[in-house]
DNA sequence: CTTCTGACTGAAA
DNA sequence: GTTTCAGCCAGAA
């Protein structure tokens, strides 16, 4: 796979496009396949950035670990996120996604 | 220059 | 099972 040699930023955003409509993945597991495992949270910030890029960022499937929307808050809409998911088939309650291993999707695994 | 914060994670208690 | 702590990095004040 060959990614941009731009800021961290490109890259996460490369990763972030490259998850397949209706899985979801972590910052964890975005961090891990750019090398760094423990910039999970500039991955995350880094969604926060993505939100001003033109680019079309799906911010919405990246969770954290736990497969909960930490991110729907900083949505327009603070239920954007979980109707979003719930429209490419994940079900989501409680801020949380529903047998989220089952839709986890790991570069490290599956983009290898 | 220093300090703080954060859409996180993993280990330790 | 839960709660707490430390580490990591980029940007803003």
């Amino acid at each position: 796979m060959v990614l941009k040699d731009g800021s961290f930023f490109e890259n996460v955003y490369e990763v972030v496009k490259l998850v397949p409509e209706g899985r979801v993945t972590s910052y964890g597991a975005i961090a891990r396949y750019l090398g760094a495992s423990r910039s999970a949270r500039v991955v995350g910030w880094a969604m926060q950035a993505a939100h001003t890029m033109l680019d079309q960022v799906p911010a919405h499937r990246v969770l954290n670990r736990q497969g909960m929307l930490t991110g729907k808050q900083h949505y327009s809409s603070p239920t954007e996120m979980q109707e979003r998911l719930e429209a490419e088939g994940i079900p989501v309650k409680d801020d949380q996604v529903q047998n989220h291993e089952q839709y986890f999707w790991d570069p490290n695994t599956e983009l290898l």
